[in-house]
RNA sequence: GGUGGAGUCGCCUAGUGGCCGAGGGCGCACGCCUCGAAAGCGUGUGAUGGGGCAACUCAUCCGUGGGUUCAAAUCCCACCUCCACCGCCA
C-alpha cells in the first residue's frame, strides 16, 4: 500500500510511476477526491461525537424535566452520530479498497515498459561449448535416475515430479549450500509455514493481479504460499521492531506452490515450470533509506551462489510493467540453458520499499522514538529450477554430470553417473 | 470434535452500565539526592487518524466483528486465540 500523505503532497510521483508501469494514472485524481471527501466526513463525525459525549455526561447528572429534555437531545445526537460515522466509514472503505489496488511506486531509474523492455546489466561466466549434442535436463535427469515426471503426472498430474536418488541429493545439497551461504552472511535460518491466512497473502501483495496463481484451500480459508517471502513478510506483522536491530535478515526454506494458470503449453517438458518446488529465499527488513543498498547486497549474494555452482548467467533490470504490484525495483539473474540457447530466470530480488510493511503493519522505532514503516526486500538463493541449469551446463559426452566443487560436500558425489536400466 | 476457563495501555494487574473515555505495580526515560552507584523521592510513559508552523487539540482503540443503550472494558450474540481436561488420529 502506498502512503496517502505522500500522495496528497506529491501526487505527481504516483502519476509518473503509473506511466512507468503502463497503467492508468487517472487513479490519482480519483484517490485525491475520495480522500478529500472522507476527511470532511470524518471531521463531521468527530465533531458530533464530541458533542454527544458532553450531552451524554450531562444526562447522568440531571434529573426531572431537565433530564427528560436532555435525553431527547441525546437521542437525536446519537442518530446523527451514527449516520455521520456510517458515511465516514463507507468513504474510508472505498478509499482503502482503491488504495489496496494501487501498485507500489516504481523506483527512479527502473526501465519503463513491459516484459520485453528489461535492461541487461551484465553477463557473467562462460557459456559451455560442447563437442557433442547436449541433452536437455529431463533427458539427463531420467538417465541419471534423478527426475521422474511420468510418475509425478501419474500421482499428482501435469507439472508435478519426483526427485529421486541423485536428484533428491542434488536438491538437498543445493539448498543446504544456500542455507549455509545465508547463515555465513548473517541471516537467521527459518523453516516457515506454507499455509497462510488471507491477511498474510493479501499483505504481501499476491492477491491482486496474480490471485489466479495462488492455491486456496476453500474449506479452511488458507492459501498455499508461492514463496516463503509470504510467511517471512508476515512474520513481523503488527509489530514494532527495535530500530537499532535493523536490518533483520531471514533465510526461509520452504516448498512453494503455484497454479501456473494461463501457462498452458509453456515449458511443459521437465521441471522448469512446475506446481511445487523448493526454494531458499532471503528476506530483509530494513530502514527505507537503506533499502536501495540492501537490494544491491541481496543481488550480490545471489551472484555469489550462482558463482558457487559455476553457472553462466546474466543480470537484468526488470521494467516497470513487469514488476508485480509490490516491487519498486526488481533484478533477475537468468542462467544460461544450453539446449534452449537462452537465459532463464533462476533468481529474482525485489525492493518492496514500505509497500508490504504498510499493509502488514511492520514498523520500527526511529531515533526519535517514532514508529515508522520498514522496507522489505526479498531475493532467491536457490530453487529446484537451478537443477535444470546445473545438469545442462555441467554435462559430459558420456551422459554424466560433474557436480560443481562447492556442492560436492553437500551432495556427497563428485559426478552423477547414468544408472543402468 | 466435546467440555470448562481466560484474553485490559511493553509485562503483571484493578475494573459488572455514567465518579474508569481506563487506576495501581513492574519495567523504561528524565530529574532530584550521591564522590559515584544502589535505595529513596518526583515527573513522564502507547497506537492510529483528523486539524495546527508549533505548543497543542479532537476522535478512535480494553482479542475481532456485530447488537442493546442517551451512554459499554462492563450487558447480549457470533467468531478468533491461548490454557486445562476428554475423545479421535498422523
Amino acid at each position: 500500500m502506498i502512503d496517502l500523505r505522500t500522495l496528497r503532497e506529491h501526487p505527481d510521483r504516483l502519476r509518473v510511476s503509473q506511466r512507468a508501469r503502463g497503467e492508468d494514472d487517472s487513479i490519482v485524481d480519483t484517490l485525491l477526491d475520495l480522500d478529500e471527501r472522507r476527511r470532511s466526513a470524518l471531521t463531521s463525525f468527530e465533531r458530533l461525537r464530541a458533542e454527544q459525549k458532553v450531552v451524554g455526561k450531562s444526562v447522568s447528572r440531571a434529573s426531572g424535566d431537565e433530564r427528560v429534555s436532555l435525553l431527547e437531545q441525546a437521542k437525536d445526537l446519537a442518530a446523527r452520530v451514527k449516520s455521520a460515522e456510517g458515511e465516514a466509514e463507507t468513504l474510508g472503505r472505498r478509499l482503502d479498497e482503491l488504495l489496496m489496488g494501487v501498485p507500489n511506486l516504481v523506483e527512479e531509474g527502473a526501465p519503463h515498459g513491459g516484459e520485453d523492455d528489461f535492461v541487461v546489466l551484465e553477463e557473467v561466466g562462460e557459456k559451455p561449448i560442447f563437442d557433442f549434442e547436449p541433452k536437455d535436463h529431463l533427458a539427463l535427469g531420467e538417465s541419471l535416475g534423478a527426475i521422474d515426471t511420468e510418475r509425478g503426472a501419474k500421482v499428482s498430474g501435469a507439472r508435478f515430479f519426483y526427485l529421486t536418488g541423485a536428484g533428491a541429493r542434488l536438491q538437498l545439497g543445493l539448498l543446504n549450500l544456500a542455507m549455509n551461504t545465508a547463515i555465513d552472511a548473517g541471516f537467521t535460518p527459518m523453516i516457515t509455514p506454507v499455509l497462510v491466512k488471507p491477511e498474510a497473502m493479501a499483505g504481501t501483495g499476491f492477491l491482486g493481479a496474480h490471485a489466479s496463481e495462488v492455491y486456496r484451500l476453500e474449506a479452511d480459508d488458507l492459501y498455499l504460499v508461492g514463496t516463503s517471502e509470504v510467511p517471512l513478510a508476515a512474520y513481523h506483522s503488527d509489530e514494532i521492531l527495535d530500530g537499532e536491530g535493523l536490518p533483520y535478515r531471514y533465510a526461509g526454506w520452504s516448498s512453494c506452490f503455484r497454479r501456473e494458470a494461463g501457462s498452458y503449453g509453456k515449458d511443459t517438458r521437465g521441471i522448469i515450470r512446475v506446481h511445487q518446488f523448493d526454494k531458499v529465499e532471503m528476506f530483509s527488513y530494513c530502514r527505507p533509506e537503506d533499502a536501495h543498498e540492501e537490494h544491491l547486497r541481496l543481488l550480490a549474494w545471489e551472484k555469489e551462489m550462482l558463482a558457487k555452482v559455476e553457472l553462466p548467467f546474466r543480470v537484468i533490470d526488470i521494467a516497470g510493467g513487469d514488476l508485480g504490484s509490490s516491487a519498486a525495483r526488481k533484478y533477475d539473474c537468468e542462467a544460461w540453458i544450453p539446449t534452449q540457447q537462452r537465459y532463464r530466470e533462476v533468481t529474482s530480488t525485489s525492493n518492496c520499499t514500505d509497500f508490504q510493511a504498510r499493509r502488514l503493519k511492520v514498523r520500527y522505532r526511529d531515533r526519535d522514538g517514532r514508529p515508522q514503516f520498514t522496507a522489505t526486500l526479498n531475493g532467491t538463493l536457490a530453487t529446484t529450477r537451478w537443477i535444470v541449469a546445473i545438469l545442462e551446463n555441467h554435462q559430459q559426452a558420456d551422459g554424466s554430470v560433474i557436480v560443481p566443487k562447492a556442492l560436492r560436500p553437500y551432495v556427497g558425489l563428485d559426478v552423477l553417473e547414468p544408472v543402468k536400466k
